[in-house]
DNA sequence: GTCTATAGATGGATAGAC
DNA sequence: GTCTATCCATCTATAGAC
């Protein structure tokens, strides 16, 4: 690029920068794993210099939290939307099957492979294993966004016990997470093609079939 | 350790160095994970050669599949015997409940606490997720110990769709999956130390409860 | 702000003496 | 077989020129 004149466009090329480095760390970190990447590979990728992510980031470690949080804050409030409209619809006392249907669809949705958020959504998944010590502890102990399904969920099964409930939010929260690219092949090896739909929403079907009866139980 | 002078202690040795090799690898690593972990860590720890590694297993990445293969062997037989005993014990066509319990229950008692085989289950458990291409080659492409279970649950299940079973095999299989050290932390995070019991049995009878619903829905 | 060059640290693997 | 010393690749992070 030549040099920028004016501090507006360099204020542009900035955020270009950020943004490039941004996008690129995530598809990278999301294919191959956060170990496997190096910030070499990142800045040759999104065709920035070197040193540009100590510069815009602080670390590497850092530039993986940056992405984590922000794509976590946008699940979480897709997540919270559709819990919201799920009271509205039932004033304020939704089913099981629509206060899982507002956990597992959001997740589901950008995993579906023509869907431009399937990157953030292996991410977000790679993020619970392979993440940095800062990333697990936010992951372990930042549980907001989950309060409101596990109070919604108490509401309504009010004679469940409540670490019942929560013992089975946990199992449902596991189903989601088991949506990574390995576990798919090794089901459709098994299955010998027979679960190759590639249907986002006749899985979300499936997974709430499950889920809703193991809640009413 | 003085010089051995049979042929007999010589292997005794050597066998006593990759046994120490072995185990101490797989704590580090169930405790640390792969990529934190360095052969020199590894080779410390267990007061060895930093040399014995490549000797005894030619390379880092084939430690870990020694391990890897070894656990999964022991795991998938315990597995096999308590299916084996089910169908013992129903002429051949055991209940939902009793298929899912032999998959469900070897690897939580591994993971009890107090069980010497907790490190192992973390170990297992990392290598979904952290394993190098050949491990996770051997997870997606080697299901012939989940064809059994699939196998029975069709025929414990006769009138759902084949394909019904498999998607739910999977999902409970992610429910076993998730048991990780983290996610519990979260889960009593959530709960505010309501889900805090520590106790397996208990566990797996939540997890059947939960489980078998699903697959009677 | 960008970029080159390099510091500084770490890790896997191996040669060669014993 | 064991062990020391070392090679060599790789990575993060930064200093300093522009």
């Amino acid at each position: 690029m030549t040099e920028p004149a004016t501090s507006d466009e360099i204020r542009e090329e900035e955020a270009a920068t950020k943004a490039a480095v941004l996008a690129t760390a995530e598809r990278l970190f999301a294919l191959h794993g956060f170990g496997s990447v190096s910030v070499r590979d990142i800045t040759a990728a999104a065709g920035v210099n070197l040193a540009s992510v100590n510069y815009h980031f602080g670390s590497k470690d850092n530039l993986l939290f940056e992405i984590f949080k922000r794509r976590t804050a946008e699940l979480n409030r897709e997540r919270a939307r559709m819990l919201h409209e799920a009271n509205d619809r039932h004033a304020g006392r939704p089913p099981v099957r629509e206060i899982l249907e507002a956990l597992f669809a959001p997740p589901l949705r950008w995993g579906a492979p023509e869907n431009p958020r399937a990157i953030s959504a292996q991410f977000i998944i790679r993020s619970r294993s392979e993440g940095t010590p800062e990333m697990r502890e936010a992951i372990a102990h930042d549980v907001s966004h989950l309060i409101r399904f596990a109070d919604a969920l108490t509401a309504a099964r009010p004679d469940l016990a409540p670490e019942v409930v929560y013992w089975r939010l946990h199992f449902a929260l596991g189903m989601v997470h088991n949506n990574r690219f390995i576990e798919f092949d090794r089901l459709h090896m098994l299955s010998d093609g027979a679960t190759r739909e590639g249907d986002v929403d006749s899985l979300l079907q499936r997974m709430l079939d499950f889920a809703e009866a193991g809640f009413l139980a």
